[in-house]
DNA sequence: GTGGCTAATTGGTCTGACCAGTAGACCAAA
DNA sequence: TTTGGTCTACTGGTCAGACCAATTAGCCAC
């Protein structure tokens, strides 16, 4: 039943303080790369004691928004775009379950980004996008570096469809994704055919298709999500009956 | 030139602090919803000060990892994909945005949720969306809280997909998208054939049917999307040159 | 049971202090 | 002129101890 009822709001003094810096990050009184004053003097500025000043900016150096030299200063990030690299591993905190989550919430982002691309790519960018996708194969077939250069092209998509929030929401979500992989010591579904979709993917951009190139991006999700089932499956299998094979 | 050279580590104290709580909840000594041993004690557990043991906490609140409460103490929180979410949500509030570039991120994923409804909703999930739709048209003949409802038909299909993560992203889209036409003073667009629109897709979520529903959803995206373009050039010209025109 | 009281505990905040690293100015030796 | 040392003011990192406000739990009268 809906009262209209709310936990009542609980402002912290740090929590006013972060508002507050992030207030004049937004209004460009504070530009990346800037040097906030120092905790003694934002303690006076702020009428707070210098704990709650350490805890707000503390705070927000772990999100990544500002950076802390001692002896020198706080700085704000230069590239507030990298707030996504992690200084946790967070993908250690994911189990299965939040991992099919997140997946369902980047599908029908890097399909977006497929379809934008076609709308938006340069005749360069084009050619770059060729090229990642010949280093790709290249990879493939020396078995070095694959998980890299295919992480690559899925970027070289996002960054064509011309979205930087767009972008960043894909970046996050690779990454994590990654770091899952890699903690998890799940292999990879790589197999020959990607080559082939990614250059459909290609055409369908070159002739400014969206829509073909929605649903090549679609299908390629859908085969390599199929692909890390039956290879998780098959190393669960593995794991517990030793026995070899290969597909 | 590569002389192997790196700055050195320097660790802070938080940061190890930091450090060691998280991996307590990767190995599981700390489950999601448990609490942590008090700050008094965290401090001897750790052999170091109260306010260092104060700014890993508060750090970690910051992300989203912990929660804590006043008199009670700080526990672990109980979704941790919205802590994923919710480092997202910093870097939308950071940056200006173009309008554009947040609906093209929302868009694919408010047709994702239209497609993973049809796939889970349950037959009460179906009556319930039922019953929202109806109050939405009654407040466009009535002409109160219009915009209220309409946020809630969206909010009850992202409600129906099943994912957490993914009605989290949509919620904050959507609160983004209205804190931005309240400061552009943009009017909103609707019309009497968007419940039309609604009802197909509850039919298509109701025969089970996501493909039929993502189509219906997207339909009604690009035509909202239309309508909005419509009124802002519309109050654009208005400000501009005081002529009345109609589309 | 309900409601109110008390006491212990917990997070929130403040104060004042000391340490270690930094930046910049200055100066002497090569 | 350049290099390296030295001094000083400043900055962040850490600590200890204190008080307040909110929560919790147990007790007790109604």
């Amino acid at each position: 039943m809906e009262q209209g009822f709310a936990p009542v709001a609980r402002n912290t003094v740090a929590e006013e303080i972060i508002k507050q810096i992030i207030s004049q990050i937004n209004t460009g009184k504070l530009k990346p790369g800037s040097r906030l004053p120092s905790e003694r003097e934002l303690m006076e500025l702020f009428q707070v004691s210098r704990s709650s000043v350490r805890e707000a900016l503390h705070s927000l150096s772990m999100i990544g928004l500002l950076e802390t030299y001692p002896g020198a200063g706080t700085f704000v990030s230069k590239q507030i775009t990298d707030v996504i690299a992690g200084r946790l591993e967070w993908s250690l905190l994911l189990g299965n379950q939040e991992l099919m989550e997140l997946m369902e919430v980047r599908e029908p982002l890097e399909i977006q980004a497929a379809g934008l691309a076609a709308e938006r790519a340069s005749a360069e960018d084009v050619a770059g996008f060729r090229m990642v996708i010949e280093r790709y194969a290249e990879s493939l077939e020396s078995g070095e570096n694959i998980h890299h250069y295919e992480l690559q092209v899925h970027h070289t998509i996002a960054r064509m469809a011309g979205n930087p929030t767009l972008l960043r929401f894909i970046e996050t979500f690779q990454n994590l994704l990654r770091e899952y992989r890699e903690q998890h010591r799940i292999g990879f579904s790589t197999d020959a055919s990607s080559v082939q979709e990614y250059m459909d993917i290609l055409q369908a951009i070159e002739a400014g298709d969206g829509d073909t190139a929605r649903a090549c991006m679609a299908r390629h999700i859908l085969k390599s999500k199929r692909n890390a089932l039956a290879v998780q499956l098959r190393e669960k299998s593995l794991s517990e009956a030793p026995a070899e094979q290969e597909r």
